[in-house]
DNA sequence: CGTAATTTTCAAAGGTTTTTGAAAACAAAA
DNA sequence: TTTTGTTTTCAAAAACCTTTGAAAATTACG
């Protein structure tokens, strides 16, 4: 396989598999070009590699910044802003927990902290808040879990985690 | 706070949630639905209870059912069948996890493997090797850890990872 | 300043996914 | 077998999300 056709398919699978992880398709596609490329890229070389428009690449440079996935650079002498990727991928897997904990689980957790409110009066309102009370338990370990995670240095997942998985 | 309201909260956060974790709103729904109600339901009082339609109960209580996130249930005497949610949240997100781990990762890792392939020729095509082999092994990894997740019992969550973090 | 290169914004267009509802298929009872 | 109540299917509609591209804003340099 040659280098060509091995950078299109790394960038649409990772770009395919973005949607899952929260991540539209083409953020994640402009990610991985960065990824791959050894060196940082401006706006228009990223337009141009995957063919999207500039407005579509502005908004997803933005977005891979914000998210601490990639950062610029202005070289000296020259108008143009660069872009790279932040290459350690622990720290990838870190933002995007980060997001989608913020995202999707803490709203979870603050309905069900609201639920705690309803009044246990009949057998249908006890099972409610028995089950309630289960995933809200469930729930708030799981968040800690997550915190924990994302404290954890790079090197966690190949040590204590896997030396526990033993 | 009344049982309705906590009710509808509920089935609207769940619902909400689910988006993010690969399950559409309406199957989410449906399931936190069967999750709070003491007793099985038929297909028409999920429809009434949602206020959704016919064909969109019956497709969600399918993949329900595909996913072994719900059970049927057939009343003796009765025409009408009755679904009840699977209330173990191990289980539930265990399920969730083998869904996604088969939709989403595993793809991107054949593709990785694919990579392997491409021939070192330059100096492009050195750092793009490096850059795959480097995700290669952390998406292996990250595989394995999940195949050992979904092996874990129902305890897992509170003792071992929770003994782990502390 | 004014000019030219670059980036950002945003309304409209385009795509994808979800939902609907009516018709078809099915299953149990008469 | 026919009737009746229930579930499933699926094409069309609706809702949702992404992308485009031209115009506006920004920036750097002469």
């Amino acid at each position: 396989m040659d280098i060509g056709e091995g950078k299109q398919k790394f960038i649409e699978s990772w770009g395919k598999m973005a949607g899952g992880w929260g991540i539209s398709p083409a953020m994640a596609q402009v990610h991985a070009l960065l990824l791959i490329s050894p060196e940082p890229l401006c706006a228009d070389q990223v337009k141009t590699e995957l063919d999207i428009s500039s407005g579509n690449v502005s908004m997803n440079l933005r977005a891979l910044l914000d998210w601490g996935l990639a950062f610029k650079e202005v070289p000296s002498g020259c108008r143009k802003e660069v872009y790279y990727a932040e290459k350690d991928l622990w720290k990838v897997i870190r933002q995007i927990i980060i997001h989608r904990k913020k995202r999707e689980l803490e709203p979870v957790l603050q309905v069900l902290d609201e639920l705690a409110a309803v009044q246990e009066t009949c057998p249908q309102s006890e099972h409610f808040c028995a089950v309630v009370r289960d995933i809200r338990k469930f729930t708030h370990k799981a968040n800690q879990t997550l915190d924990t995670l994302i404290k954890a240095d790079s090197h966690w997942l190949g040590s204590a985690f896997l030396g526990m998985v033993r």
